[in-house]
DNA sequence: CTCATTGCAAAGCGTTTGCACCAGT
DNA sequence: ACTGGTGCAAACGCTTTGCAATGAG
């Protein structure tokens, strides 16, 4: 999952600028910042994450800011809302990436994406199988990463 | 998901005692309680809904060690505790049951279980082909039940 | 008798809300 | 001007922790 070309990156925000518009609600300065540093990042940022580059690129905006402007970012449909069971969200761009779901290392808390068309195409039929209309769902698969692997590899020598 | 018949319940709670002694640790009238409980409901109990049935049951138990038991019956490997995005843990009952996800009800919360083999054998797979060691996996599946799809149309007519 | 558990209350932590002030449109 | 946004701090809900009193082995 690369990050995107400054070019791409570009037109997203833009896209969420339209959508304010046509939700006839206020661009702002925060909202830019937040929508920009969200959609620019190829990583699964907390609002933890978030607040300290938005402090390191000398912004001052409040915690109520962030959480207000990622609900929009989601409501847009450009992000996505993540629980992997640490106690917070983690939030990650959806626009231009195919549906995927994730690999959660327990060692270094890593994450990784994947995409899976037989899973997918599955889960709705499970749901109906059920009496469910399905609505969205999620996997997640909990493991060691390879990097993590190694190192313990590593530590069996010591 | 039935509740397990009373001698399957007594029996379930008395590996729980087992497995305290070899642990070393007191079997105390508290943990027996809430081990009976939880083990022996057929859904997916929050703290709350323990707490609520403690209390009804004339228990006077402190949260605290609702939360310390129930760690325990999670290592003990006789619970497991779930996250369904609500914003607290809901735990149930696994020994004695066969592997088994969820479908989650976005309207009245209701959670029911399913098993999948394909599903469960597609996912250790996936995990090694991305380089990570399997742990463990969650899948849930969330829509609109059965009774609230029907509620929905009756709905519609008023 | 000793060490872990218990209940209670306080602290923790991520998230939400209330509010006076400020800024897009 | 009007409507909604912003930062700050307080409130929230779930969970964890500190501690003196209690109880299991």
């Amino acid at each position: 999952m690369p990050s995107p070309d400054s070019a791409e990156r570009a037109q997203l925000v833009e896209r969420f600028r339209r959508w304010l518009r046509d939700q006839r609600l206020p661009v702002t300065h925060p909202r830019d910042v937040i929508a920009d540093l969200v959609i620019g990042s190829d990583s699964h940022e907390s609002v933890g994450t978030i607040a300290a580059q938005l402090k390191a690129r000398g912004e001052r905006i409040g915690t109520a800011t962030i959480y207000r402007t990622l609900d929009l970012l989601v409501r847009s449909g450009l992000v996505r809302a993540n629980e992997f069971g640490e106690g917070f969200r983690r939030f990650e761009r959806v626009a231009g990436k195919e549906r995927h779901e994730h690999l959660v290392c327990v060692r270094c808390g890593r994450v990784v994406e994947f995409a899976n068309e037989r899973l997918e195409r599955m889960l709705p039929i499970i749901g109906d199988e059920h009496g469910f209309r399905h609505e969205r769902h999620r996997v997640e698969i909990f493991g060691t990463c390879r990097d993590c692997l190694q190192r313990e590899l590593g530590g069996l020598r010591s």
